[in-house]
RNA sequence: GGCGGCGUGGCCGAGCGGUUAGGCAGGGGCCUGCAAAGCCCCGUACUCCGGUUCGAAUCCGGACGCCGCCUCCA
């Protein structure tokens, strides 16, 4: 049984499903005016990981994540860059799927982009009007919050501390400052869609309750996002699924915050801040690895000190792969349980992660687990019990595939130049003639190759 | 002010009443022609002060420190 902390309940309970071996996940996405950044690449990650192990244990997951691709932000960039507003999403748009791909973050089911819904948003909020749940002042079209008699559940306060604390604009015509738009009207020279109630553009938080409920329908299993989108758009979401009148998400899944070393990362200091610009310069994999050796729900450190930790442990894990050959790739391709054989070690190794991984997504505890699992490996082969070490190697490296952590032996091409190197050192090896292997393998070094010996023969690695 | 979270060994980061987390870094050893990799062993941590308990990093109370949300930020 899958179980997963719900933000509403409080606890961590079953993730039940509306449809019998099927999965409905909605997950927000980016706004597209500028480079994803660190935060972006841990929610991405914790939902691929979580959305890869539900598919590993047999769901048939349908994951959907937007695009915003009209927004005030994007607006003021293209004002400000003389561009159009479509050219500024599509430039970002880009950027975010090439840093998706290259976190291996798999491809959503569906990318709705709010621009291609604007329609039934607008026949969204004309329910609103006309039940009276939203009004119209000199700017927009808003939600009567008030209207809602649980507002405030998923931020886990009363209405009447978010009313007093909320910060009230003076010239402010809503009702109450809790109230949010659901259409703002356009001013001159901007994007503007049709509407009865005037020409505008929708607000962030009836386009993603509209294309969720559009794409997934009425009560779809599992919302998720970053801690940040809580309060107030998944309130507010959940709000306007209750004012019309549709079953919303069943369970919501909130991932924590990133914690950037105080004021050291950021860009005016010139460390890396955009996940573009991480994953220039470090291995992928290690975001990856970092994210999953924290909990999901935890705030984590991201700086270049702990990338170059996840870096260097990663190397151990390569070292695995190529001592048995093991080749997990993954990319968008998701892996499956029923896909594998587990054997002997193997089974019990699967049994135990399992058993973590089902228990809201405890990858900090499996990590570990598979790692154990590596020295257990090593250990056995050093005794020569091969066939063990097989096992329990295999086993690793496929749970980790299935975390969306590619274990591949195959990562760098060689040249015939370096395997002919490699073959005259081993020569002058049995030659005896340690001082030609070794001018040999200074020649290796000089390439950016290690080598190493063994019993199973020499293997090469880069420096 | 309201709500919530956190303070663990050199660093990152689990644990949530009693048993080795794990990784990285460091030290010692084995293996190796020498290396590299691997394996074994080691530091023996839990902000502070009280309390509950046979027993607390883990539960309760208090203090101090840090952080998040309450503003269309993942």
């Amino acid at each position: 049984m899958l179980r997963l902390y719900d933000t509403l309940r409080g606890e961590v309970c079953e993730l039940a499903t509306r449809d019998p071996g099927r999965l409905s996940m909605y997950v927000c996405g980016p706004t597209v005016y500028d480079l994803p950044h660190l935060g972006h690449g841990r929610f991405t990650l914790v939902w691929d990981v979580a959305r890869r192990w539900f598919t590993f244990r047999g769901l048939d997951v349908r994951f959907v994540s937007n695009i915003t691709d009209i927004d005030d932000k994007i607006i003021n960039r293209a004002l400000r860059e003389h561009v159009t507003e479509s050219e500024v999403a599509a430039t970002y748009e880009d950027q975010w799927w090439e840093a998706m791909g290259r976190l291996g973050v798999a491809r959503p089911s569906d990318t709705p982009h709010a621009t291609h819904y604007v329609e039934q948003m607008v026949t969204f909020i004309e329910h609103f009007l006309r039940d009276d749940v939203a009004y119209v002042i000199s700017d927009g079209v808003y939600f009567d919050t008030s209207r809602v008699a649980d507002y405030g559940l998923l931020a886990g306060q009363p209405l009447d501390s978010l009313r007093v604390s909320a910060r009230i604009e003076a010239s402010d015509e809503k009702r109450s400052p809790l109230d949010f738009a659901l259409w703002k009207f356009a001013k001159p020279l901007e994007p503007a869609w049709p509407a009865a109630f005037g020409a505008g553009r929708p607000g962030w938080h009836t386009e993603c309750v509209v294309m969720s409920l559009g794409l997934l329908g009425d009560g779809f299993d599992l919302h998720c996002g970053g801690l940040d989108l809580k309060f107030p758009h998944h309130e507010n979401e959940r709000a306007q699924a209750q004012a019309a009148r549709h079953a919303f998400a069943q369970h919501w899944g909130h991932s924590g915050f990133l914690l950037v070393d105080n004021e050291k990362m950021s860009k005016s200091l010139g460390n890396f801040t955009s996940l573009t610009d991480l994953l220039a310069r470090t291995d992928p994999r290690a975001y990856r690895l970092l994210v999953l050796r924290s909990h999901y729900r935890s705030p984590i450190e991201v700086s270049p000190a702990t990338i170059a930790d996840a870096e260097r442990a990663l190397t151990r894990l390569d070292t695995l792969a190529r001592r048995f050959d093991l080749v997990i790739s993954t990319g968008d391709s998701l892996v499956r349980a029923a896909d594998h054989l587990f054997e002997g070690r193997g089974v019990d190794l699967a049994a135990s992660v399992g058993e973590l991984l089902d228990d809201d997504l405890n990858t900090p505890l499996a990590v570990a687990t598979l790692f154990d699992a590596v020295s257990g490996a090593n250990s056995l082969a050093d005794q020569g019990e091969m066939h063990g070490a097989r096992q329990l190697a295999a086993a690793a490296a496929v749970l980790f595939g299935a975390l969306g952590l590619a274990v591949d032996s195959s990562a760098h091409a060689v040249d015939d130049e370096v395997t002919d190197l490699v073959a005259a050192r081993d020569a002058a090896r049995a030659a005896g003639n340690w001082s030609e292997a070794d001018h040999v393998r200074e020649e290796l070094l000089a390439r950016g190759w290690i080598v190493e010996d063994s019993t199973e023969g020499t293997r090469i690695r880069r420096a």
